[in-house]
DNA sequence: AATTCTTTTGAGCGATCACTCAATAGCGGG
DNA sequence: CCCGCTATTGAGTGATCGCTCAAAAGAATT
C-alpha cells in the first residue's frame, strides 16, 4: 500500500444515504452527490463502481442500520409487545430529527423504483422481508413470553404491523399536524397492546 | 376555428396519467410520453405546456377518478361501514387489472416529490386530504345511519382507514403473496367493520 | 380549387445526464 | 530525499434531458 485513502468511506457513505434517502433514486443527480460526498466524479467512481451501486451501498447501509434498530427493541424490558407499541408511539411523536419525519428508504425505493432498476426493487423487496422476518421475531418473543396466545399467527401479525409503521411515516413524511399523527401512533400501538393475551 | 383536434385530448391524458403512475415523474421522459400519446415534442408543448403541467393534469384526473370511486361506495347499499370494508377486501383479493396492483399514486407522487417540485408535492397532499375528507364523510353516513356510535371520531376514523387502504396497495405493488395480501386485506375489513356500534 | 388560419411536425436547441481517463498529487519504502 | 505506486482530480465524453420554432399539413370557408 503506497498511500492511504484520504476520504472518509463511512461518511461519505452516509452522506449518500442521505441525500439519495431525501431526493430518490432518479432525482438525485452525480452533481449533487460530489456535493454531499465533496468527492469528484472520477473518486465516487474509483470508490464505488457507479450510481446504482452507489445506491445499493446505501440501502444496504439503510437495511443494517433499521435491523440493528429493531434488535435493539428486544433487549428493552422484559415485554417485546410493549417495545413494539412504544417504537410506533415514538414515530408518531416530536420527531428527533428530520429522518423521523421521513417514509422509510425502503418504501420510497419500492415505490420509485422500475422494470430499468430491477436490481435496486429487488434489493429493497429482501430487504423489507428481512426486516418482517425481525418483526415476526419479535412477536415470536412475545409469544415465549406468554404475551401472546400460542397459536397466534405471528408472520401474520408482522405483516400488519410493518404495514402500519410504513404508513405511519408515510403519514408523518405527508405533513400531518402532530396531533393527529399522535391519534394515528396511539390506534397503531393499542392494536399491538390488545394483542396481549388476557 | 380552422381545424379540428386530430388527437383525442382524453385519451392523451389517460396514456400519460398510466405512464406516470407505472414510471413517477422523474423516471418518465419526454421521450416516453412522446411514444404513449402518440404525439410529437410539439404537440405536446402545445396542449399541455410542459411536463410539470401534463403531470399536474393526469394527477387531477386521477384525484378525480378516486373521488369518483369513493363517492360510489356510498350508493352501494344501506350500509356505508360494509362498503368501506369491501372496498378493503376488494384490494387485497385478485386484481382485476394491473392498476389494482399499484400504489396509490398520490402516495407515490408524495414520496418522490422534492423541494424542486414544490407544486406537485403540494397539490398530492390537497388531493390526499381531500379523499381523506370523503371517507370521513362516508364514517359520517354510517354513523347518521346508526352503524356508528354518536361520539365516534370520523375524522380520526378516516385518517386509519386511508392510512390502511395506502399500505394494503403498496403491499400489492411490493408483490406480497395473494394469500397473505387477502389476510392484510381481512385484518383490515374487520377492523372497519368491528367499529359498528353493538 | 383557392384561401385562411390552426395544428402538427421533427430537427435541433442549450443544459444536464451518468460516466471516463490522462494527468496530477501525495504517501510509504528504500 | 527520491522513487514507485495508488488515489484524486476535473475537463471532457456521447447520450439524453426538457423544450422551441420555422416549416408543413389539413380542415373550414369561400
Amino acid at each position: 500500500m503506497k498511500r492511504a485513502r484520504p476520504y472518509d468511506r463511512d461518511a461519505a457513505l452516509d452522506a449518500a444515504l442521505n441525500l439519495f434517502w431525501q431526493k430518490g433514486y432518479h432525482a438525485t443527480s452525480l452533481k449533487d452527490l460530489e456535493g454531499a460526498l465533496n468527492m469528484k466524479p472520477g473518486s465516487i467512481y474509483a470508490a464505488f463502481k457507479s450510481k446504482e451501486s452507489l445506491y445499493l451501498a446505501a440501502l444496504e447501509r439503510y437495511f443494517d442500520r433499521s435491523r440493528l434498530g429493531l434488535r435493539g427493541l428486544a433487549g428493552d424490558d422484559g415485554s417485546p409487545l410493549q417495545a413494539l407499541a412504544d417504537a410506533l408511539r415514538r414515530f408518531g411523536g416530536p420527531a428527533a430529527d428530520d429522518a423521523d419525519r421521513r417514509a422509510c428508504m425502503l418504501v420510497k425505493t419500492l415505490l420509485d423504483t422500475t422494470a430499468d432498476e430491477r436490481l435496486i426493487g429487488e434489493r429493497a423487496r429482501e430487504y423489507l422481508d428481512a426486516l418482517k422476518a425481525e418483526i415476526a421475531g419479535l412477536f415470536d418473543q412475545a409469544k415465549s413470553v406468554g404475551e401472546l396466545p400460542a397459536d397466534a399467527d405471528t408472520s401474520r401479525l408482522a405483516a400488519r404491523y410493518q404495514t402500519n409503521m410504513s404508513a405511519l411515516r408515510i403519514e408523518a413524511q405527508r405533513g400531518t399536524d402532530a396531533c393527529a399523527l399522535a391519534a394515528l401512533a396511539e390506534d397503531m400501538a393499542r392494536e399491538v397492546e390488545d394483542l396481549r393475551a388476557k
